[in-house]
DNA sequence: TGGATGATCGCA
DNA sequence: GCGATCATCCAG
């Protein structure tokens, strides 16, 4: 019963990214971030998430002057994932926000399994517990991203979907 | 604590 | 075309 249930969730919209990168890193937390291969669905609760403005942030690929083809997703239009490989073993989730014409992107960097947790751990090589998806790469590897999800929109075989009930956020 | 590992970026 | 860098993970 602790599945998670995507027909009764509701996916957040292209409209939830098209804003501040910082507070869609914010919202992020505690949604839903659910993924289908092969008609396994496998979903986690984002528990972690890093804002990349891009321009204003070093880290960030989004750094140059210019747009690259690596950054061009972050360009782009929001609701969409950026999937990037890095350390030519570990892939990132990304999710692309503002608008299109506006650098920005949030860094999934760690997921509380809900789903499909038999597929996440046989992808993980049989590894069980909560370093399951507890890292970047580890939630991608869990998940089944690879470069080939770079770039695809949200809504089919992944997407992001909003808690039943989202804790109310206490104002610090 | 350090090594592995693939792709990308900047410059000449 | 070459060298350096990278938002990490795993093993001992």
């Amino acid at each position: 019963m602790s599945s998670f249930d995507p027909v009764a969730a509701t996916m957040l919209a292209s409209s939830f990214f098209a804003r501040p990168t910082a507070l869609v890193a914010r919202e992020l937390l505690g949604c839903v971030l659910a993924r289908r291969v092969g008609g396994v669905l496998t979903a986690g609760v984002i528990v972690e998430t890093e804002a990349y403005l891009g321009a204003d942030d070093a880290g960030s690929h989004a750094a140059t002057k210019g747009i690259t083809a690596r950054n061009r997703v972050m360009h782009g239009p929001p609701g969409r994932a950026y999937v990037y490989l890095t350390y030519g073993a570990h892939h990132m989730l990304n999710l692309v926000t503002e608008e299109e014409g506006a650098a920005g992107a949030v860094l999934v960097r760690a997921i509380e399994p809900v789903a499909g947790l038999e597929a996440m751990s046989r992808r993980r090589g049989g590894r069980t517990g909560p370093e399951l998806t507890n890292g970047p790469g580890k939630l991608a590897a869990a998940l089944g991203i690879d470069l080939t999800c770079n770039g695809a929109p949200l809504g089919g075989d992944l997407a992001v979907y909003a808690g039943d009930h989202v804790p109310d956020p206490c104002v610090e």
